[in-house]
DNA sequence: GGACATTGCTGAGGTTACCTCATCATGAGG
DNA sequence: CCTCATGATGAGGTAACCTCAGCAATGTCC
């Protein structure tokens, strides 16, 4: 390993949505470092908020909330219970599906990423004062609901 | 073909990242749908754009702009190349290197698909009034340059 | 004016994060 | 009870990246 060159950022004339791009670039780096502690990756880690969120769900439930195919969640939920973050049970109500939850470790761990990623908010958006976040918050929203 | 269920994205308390991300997510879309009339990728379509504004260039500098391994770039270029969008050349200076070019049609195809995609951001961001695209413009800068 | 390291591109092969399709068990409705 | 739908998963594929090694051309240094 690695890579990752900074792209030239210079005097390029530049559109709105590539200023998006190279802002949503450097978040997702960010992001990256954030999680290197747990070895999970970002899906994982998306997945494990899920759960801390809504406790056992079906896993065609979570590929849902995901935003991604059922069988892609099955292989985010074999990942995360390889390091045993999650357990799958039965659903008492449905002897085809599948419940997953977070193990005791995996609430832990979901816990620490919660404050971790917060701190990483606080950091990126930190250069911002408090009007400004405000304000991009209520643009995003407008633009994420058309 | 193909899948992309719409996100629930329902009552799920929200950050200023996740918030970014969704948005992310729509823009990714949409400039997916406004390249298809040139079954030409988004990869592609950047580092045609770049060709646009710089005209000839070392494969490695178009890398470089793009923010990828020179490696990667290569097949980028290969795939332009294949569609006749681009042409190599060797670099009279230096016979290691090879410069990258859009040809004629490159520079049509380039041409268009930059007025499609002005067209796709004024659907995208004409959500906003005038004050508030700036605002954007403003915020995104600030984070992107720290 | 060699010798040797460096640079620029690419072949070979790997990784990640998705996907579709087919299969198998279970469940639900006539 | 037979048929059809549904939930998870095995098998296999794709796209967009990556690293590493190799080759040719170049620059450097004595």
């Amino acid at each position: 390993m690695c890579c990752y060159r900074i792209p030239v950022t210079g005097s390029d004339e530049e559109t709105l949505a590539e200023t998006f791009w190279a802002v949503a670039r450097r978040l997702r780096h960010q992001s990256k470092r954030t999680l290197e502690p747990w070895e999970i990756n970002p899906g994982q880690a998306r997945a494990l908020a899920v759960l801390m969120r809504h406790g056992a769900v079906r896993l065609s439930a979570l590929a849902e909330h995901l935003g991604i195919a059922p069988r892609s969640a099955t292989e985010v939920v074999d990942g995360l219970e390889e390091r045993g973050l999650v357990e799958r049970r039965p659903d008492p109500v449905d002897r085809r599906a599948t419940l997953v939850a977070p193990t005791e470790e995996g609430g832990r761990v979901g816990k620490a990423i919660r404050v971790a990623r917060a701190a990483e908010a606080e950091r990126f958006f930190g250069a911002l004062d408090p009007a400004d976040r405000a304000e991009l918050t209520r643009i995003l929203r407008r633009l994420r609901d058309d």
